[in-house]
DNA sequence: CACCGTCTTTGCGCCAACGCAATTAACCAG
DNA sequence: CTGGTTAATTGCGTTGGCGCAAAGACGGTG
């Protein structure tokens, strides 16, 4: 099926699994690629919805800022995942920012465009939907942490959670593959960058982690999850 | 359009707005109505997924509990509302327990049943997605408001949304419509049944609440909200 | 290579909220 | 009306994590 790479890169996603290859190409039709640089702001908060991403290469945050400027991570976005599903919803409004952390390739299309072409074809309007209850269980998890654990066990459990999804294994463990701050980290876990550095450097000194500017590494991933764990 | 009461209340639920009438008499078809007594569990955090329901009259929790035994809160449902979102996304086991509160009438349905006509009416699908997306965005501000805010703000927000959603005029004040304890508050806002009684005591002293066992009135919702807002 | 901005570390004092415990109040069943 | 159960209140001691501040490390840039 390999007509064009950007149809096998559509096919390969969650959203668009299963969908006829005709319905790929019409999408493919319409769509376009994009770079953005590290750093790059790809929509703001409040922003009106008119495109819809899907990433190819790259990490991208999404955050949330509150009136008075203060701002939590919802999630990190990688290769596969759809940048914008309020144009999923046909909400008129993007509810979050996002922004590239590493230079980042996305396929773009219009927002209408996708919701009429959902419209016609269920299969990826079931596939949305599958998609929504995902993330929406991610944030039940994260919210249940957030308001039961301590900000030591809530560190370590976001620190694991990203190395699921960006981990890359190396001679020291396993690395966090993109830029990642104190400040991003309580960003996350809904506390400060000092309570991270202070809880960060007794895990260094304990070997658990191997963390310096903006990177960390897990050393001793079984470490960490006994960590995540205890009572 | 009143051929059949259930066939009014489905057609005005979000998740079948604007279907065809003779999509909902399929739906019908396929349903049954249940009555849940204050207190009786729907269905178990882990349970299979079998049954879909929508709320006809009453209140359910929804909750998530840790390993050890710690619960919160993730939501509360009252009429019109989807329970089990579950057999919407396909999701093998409900994420959560749902609970009802008050005595309840739900109409079911089979899960797969409810599954397969989505699948032929892209518009169920549609609102589906509509639907997960709101649900979402609600995760999201919680999230935010758990991560940033003091316990009195997060207490006062809580009240306040839950006064939206559930929320009587009386000649005292707005009441929250269902049995609603300073435990059930703890689990919503990620606090302990204590601080919130002493919050509300002190709103009490300052007659912004009304409140006593398993009862919460609102009696000055603007200085309510000022709380909610003050830096 | 030296400079500068950004990120990180660490010390110190403080306070919001927790945890425990004991008392009081409201409701229900018989 | 009474006894029992569940919910709410409140006092008190403790502490985890915040907030502030200052110093140190890293890395990119001219």
């Amino acid at each position: 099926m390999a007509e064009s790479p950007d149809i096998d890169i559509l096919a390969r996603g969650e959203l668009f699994r299963g969908v006829p290859v005709e319905v790929l190409r019409e999408l493919h039709a319409a769509s376009f690629r994009r770079k953005f640089p590290a750093g790059e702001t790809v929509f703001q908060q409040e922003d009106a919805v008119t495109t819809f991403y899907i990433v190819v290469v790259g990490r991208l945050r999404v955050t949330q800022t509150t009136l008075d400027g203060q701002q939590i991570i919802i999630r990190y976005l990688g290769p596969g995942d759809v940048v914008g599903y309020a144009a999923l919803t046909g909400a008129p409004a993007h509810p979050g920012a996002v922004t590239a952390v590493d230079d980042c390739h996305l396929i773009g299309m219009p927002a209408p465009m996708l919701r009429d072409i959902m419209s016609r074809n269920s299969r990826i309007a079931m596939n949305a939907v599958a998609l929504m209850g995902e993330r929406y269980q991610d944030l039940q998890l994260r919210l249940r942490e957030l308001a039961t654990e301590k900000v030591e066990r809530r560190i370590a459990h976001t620190l694991l959670r990203l190395s699921q999804q960006a981990g890359r294994r190396t001679a020291r463990g396993i690395e966090i593959a993109f830029p990642l701050s104190r400040q991003d980290l309580a960003e996350m876990t809904g506390t400060t960058l000092h309570t991270v550095s202070r809880t960060l450097s007794g895990w260094e000194a304990r070997g658990l982690v191997d963390s310096g500017r903006r990177r960390v590494i897990i050393a001793k991933p079984e470490a960490l999850a006994e960590v995540a764990e205890e009572v």
